[in-house]
DNA sequence: TGAAAATACGTAAGTACTTACGTAAATTAC
DNA sequence: GTAATTTACGTAAGTACTTACGTATTTTCA
């Protein structure tokens, strides 16, 4: 019968909402019949002025939770019937402070009686509902506030993608797919080096023979990403030529390698790893930061030189603290 | 800084529309993402023809706690882009099936994992806020069920005044307001016939020392209200010459003098209060019905003879259940 | 210290519902 | 069996918010 309450968590927001439309239903006729003159949705703003004496539109906007439009709305109305009246602050030209009028603050005495009996009646609803509810609704508003529905949702996508990317090491038959990811966005964002094309060409002989690693993700059972550390001293690694296709990119695959790239140097006795990166490439300088990552200043010495404007990055590896997937 | 959250129950319903509205606010991006062309209002909708087939549209209303235009809107977007198809009701013409097309059906595969997710969204969250807030609202949704705030808060008026009154006995200087109050409404809706004169002009004789009683209700120190128990033998007494004034009509001053009326009449040991009563008098017949009495038919052996139309009703005074204050 | 950015607010238009009302078909009453 | 009532639904208009956008101040920053 009742489909909303059946789906439970799924309609969250229609089963508040409907409730907020059966508490609110009855508003019109109690005031009618107690409170001439008097509408309910000037209540939060009736009493928040009441209460705070003279208040800017935004703030009380955001004290209400409503957006700045919607007071502006109520505080028209409340002034077309002579309850509140608005001056310019004196101090910011900009703000125009609300307040009640005579008639406002007058009315207040006939209003306070019906919000005490309207009081009484949402308390005593809520003892029924028991369970402290208004406490688990406050809890709620937090958790909320900490994180959206979107921004959960997105965690949980986002892990389930991290999940389908495999990683694996370095395979003879793997050497073209080096060279040829890297040289896909290489040419799209900038051009190919001298550097770039040592290192591509030779993986095993410039990065692995050196004490480096060479790593590959698998989505679906196809190479779309890769990723190599360079070896430059025994504290000292460097992620360098991270490559995504373009159809598997915003899967999260660039992410897998980065974390698998760190726990590698991590493990191989590292203290640092650091990176180069272009400023163009928003999206990589996003997921290094967002693993900790922070940008440097001035020459490195362990920095290649590339023709193409570049940021050094770096990692501290000594620090235990556990990374966000 | 939180106004509506410190109003506590007082802000009850603004605080669920909040919670409605932010909960609700990240949906069009989660679709917008996922699922291409889906409206996230379709929602209930769309899930209820998914599991039911085909729905009327005021049961689809009715079970979805929606008014029925809204869900006539929402098939209607949905029939535009071709998820939704209706057809008549072959066994009532009046009625208009809703149900998914074929390009509807499909697109439940995409859908479900989409509300997978939200749904863990959303369970996440309420596992946050804790104290089963699910059931909480359940059940405040069932006491909002049972009484409605406005009922509630008219029970509250309704008890205050009903205390506000006093009910006193008969004294000599009270005589004439037994007769000025009786003739106020007598003129209004009837005429003064000579029963009514005979015991308005004489209650000591004719109902005091005939074994009945006056009562009296103050009302901030005022008489402006009457009746009078008639003993018919020591197990009838009739209630009658209810009078109330004009300007303390609605404030339940009927109902008290009724109420010691039946307290008093009990006491002195009657089985059965009876009363006659005009059905012009529509204020004074619901009372009668709310307090338990029940309409006659026939000719009653107690019952005086008026030229007036008279309603005879009687309450039974041997059950002992509790009244309704 | 002047330009860019942020802030406060007003206005307009949109959204997702509602209530109100009218019509046609079905049911109930006499 | 016909009239009155009820039910199902469509349409129109209203409501209480929102987002989007424009303007005038104030603040920030190079």
């Amino acid at each position: 019968m009742d489909m909303i309450r059946q789906l439970g968590p799924l309609a969250l927001a229609s089963r508040f909402r409907r409730l907020a439309d059966w508490l609110y239903k009855d508003a019109p006729r109690i005031y009618r019949e107690r409170a001439a003159d008097f509408e309910p949705r000037w209540f939060p703003l009736f009493y928040l002025l009441k209460e705070s004496g003279s208040v800017p539109v935004t703030t009380a906007a955001s004290a209400l939770g409503f957006s700045h439009p919607a007071i502006n709305q109520i505080a028209g109305q409340m002034a077309r019937r002579g309850f509140l009246e608005s001056i310019k602050d004196k101090k910011d030209e900009r703000k125009r402070l609300l307040r009640l009028t005579k008639k406002g603050k007058a009315a207040v005495s006939s209003l306070e009686p019906v919000w005490a009996d309207i009081e009484t009646a949402a308390s005593e609803l809520l003892k029924e509902a028991g369970g402290d509810l208004l406490a688990s609704v406050g809890r709620l508003e937090d958790a909320l506030n900490q994180a959206g529905v979107y921004e959960r949702v997105m965690r949980r996508v986002k892990r389930r993608q991290l999940d389908r990317v495999e990683i694996t090491d370095y395979k003879p038959q793997f050497k073209r797919y080096f060279k040829s990811l890297n040289l896909e966005w290489l040419e799209e964002y900038c051009s190919v080096e001298e550097t770039d094309e040592r290192l591509l060409s030779d993986p095993h002989g410039k990065i692995i023979k050196a004490g480096g690693f060479v790593l590959f993700a698998r989505l679906d059972g196809k190479i779309v990403g890769t990723t190599a550390l360079l070896r430059h001293d025994k504290r000292i690694y460097e992620l360098t030529k991270m490559a995504v296709t373009r159809e598997a990119r915003g899967r999260q695959v660039g992410r897998k390698l980065a974390l698998a790239a760190i726990e590698l140097s991590r493990n191989a006795g590292a203290q640092r790893l650091v990176l180069l990166t272009s400023p163009r490439l928003t999206a990589a300088c996003n997921l290094y930061r967002s693993l900790g990552f922070v940008e440097l200043s001035g020459a490195q010495p362990w920095a290649t030189s590339y023709r193409r404007k570049s940021i050094p990055m770096s990692l501290d590896l000594k620090t235990k603290k556990p990374l966000k997937h």
